[in-house]
DNA sequence: ACCACTCGTTGCCGTAACTCGAACAACAAT
DNA sequence: ATTGTTGTTCGAGTTACGGCAACGAGTGGT
């Protein structure tokens, strides 16, 4: 009751403060999915407390929450007891599935990823770029392939990889821009390419030669291969890369062999790509 | 169209009469998961206003849907133009897989799944209760193994399969009543158990001898064998089955050798479930 | 060439429904 | 028994959600 009651002309109150260039169509939906981002981060379910807590909002909002996500399939309860909170659903793997096999590059793509797991016996990884990040879609872990924290459905920046760099290096270039001024160049190792201009320079060498490499630039002691996957245009819609121990790859396996291997494998995806 | 083969009845009316006094939740979160059912069933991308028609919204309502969504990472534009409509991101992927690697089965089951796709050479799946349907957790498919219209993650009715018969004989019979009385016993084929007796009869024969047939009950032409995995108090949290075409799974091979093989998967996946 | 139709997008406004705080029943720890 | 949790329900207040109408753009018909 404050003033304003009709018509509400002079202030908008809060305004949502903070955004500058916020649009102005944002939705409680986010709120939701908030709650399903907790969920996933936390190893334990958590209850409407615990997650009110994190997400400075009531508990009873945040029972709302739960009991729509519930009936929609999105969290589950963890146990019989009503005490013992909720987690994420598998309702969400129908929904994640579906959009991996709808993605026009994952059936092409995953048994050359199959392949070359087989014949490298190192880790390799389908990646993607989604909005201006990149999205680990697909990988096949060799006979003697090491374990990183990645998963499939992992999301990271594109610098920072050898297939990010190698999907950088086949954009177009106010695209590259766009991405670098949204997500910036964050380190993630020592190693990391965090200098603008380094970066373009090396996307200008990983264009002439047709792949790309990361040495320890995400996780030390990881060293990896990747190529761009070009649809007919030109434009890269993903690439494939194999990475194993910096001491396993090196010297003539690093820079011919296995680039040898890669750029078959995503040849013939391309190939299949543009005529299937 | 018609297909929607959940969700269903989402108007006010609905109400199945029994209990008529829905609690009070609900919530427009519920609108925008039924954009991403949409999306997730149409083949093509969709816009707003083919989203808008299906779901009887205004176009308006649709599209800050649609934008919230994006801002997520829920949907993305599937071209470059803007009137190519959205579809699911990969943000989900992201989501459903995190859900099924904190499945306390997944990580136990999915090696085993392997080997007996190999052993085998036929399709073979790990299949959880979750709310009173199934969910396929985790398939292989072993050399000469056929091809269903199911996929990972896809639900289903826990009376269709040997392995969903498998995980009802081994719940607690209240548990089974409340399924059967939310679900009922909807026919998939001829085959399909829908009388109610008779499926208690069936479990009750399961029990007995600690494994599941399904015979053309789910897909015509294709038999089953499925085997529960049990807790430590004895509760099914989930079942494996090998399945395969009728001809080729029949006899001694389908009575004896695959349930073999069969229980003894699930077995040491019980020992390492209780002991891990 | 025009026109008629659809598309996606954007303000605006009324009101549905989302958020919050308080209160209640169970349970745990002191 | 007291004090602290927890999950859950109910009511009141106000946000922001949903529908309508209009704009700019693209497409197909004639």
């Amino acid at each position: 009751m404050d003033d304003s009651a009709s018509g509400g002309s002079t202030d908008r109150s809060a305004d949502t403060a903070g955004d500058g260039t916020e649009p102005r169509p944002v939705t409680t939906t986010a709120t939701s999915f908030e709650v399903l981002e907790q969920l996933r981060t936390s190893d334990d379910p958590l209850g409407p407390a615990a997650l009110g807590r994190r997400l400075d909002l009531a508990r009873s909002t945040v029972h709302r929450h739960l009991a729509t996500l519930e009936r929609l399939g999105a969290v589950v309860r963890a146990g019989d007891d009503r005490r013992d909170g909720y987690r994420v659903g598998l309702r969400l793997l129908d929904f994640g599935l579906g959009a991996r096999e709808a993605h026009r590059l994952y059936p092409l793509a995953a048994p050359k990823v199959d392949e070359l797991a087989e014949e490298t016996g190192e880790k390799v990884w389908c990646i993607v770029p989604e909005g201006s990040r990149s999205v680990h879609l697909y990988g096949a872990a060799g006979r003697r392939s090491v374990r990183t924290g990645v998963r499939e459905g992992s999301r990271g920046y594109l610098h920072q990889h050898a297939a990010g760099k190698a999907i950088l290096a086949h954009l177009p270039a106010d695209r590259v821009r766009e991405i670098v001024d949204t997500e910036g160049l964050p380190a993630q190792t020592p190693e990391t390419v965090t200098d603008e201009s380094e970066l373009f320079e090396q996307l200008e060498r990983i264009r002439e030669r047709g792949y790309a490499f990361n040495r320890e630039e995400s996780v030390p002691g990881l060293h990896a291969v990747g190529a761009p996957v070009r649809d007919e245009s030109g434009v890269a819609v993903g690439a494939i890369s194999v990475s194993g121990p910096a001491n396993r790859l090196k010297g003539e396996r690093l820079h011919e062999a296995l680039p040898d291997l890669l750029l078959g494998a995503t040849n013939e995806v391309e190939i299949n790509l543009s005529h299937g």
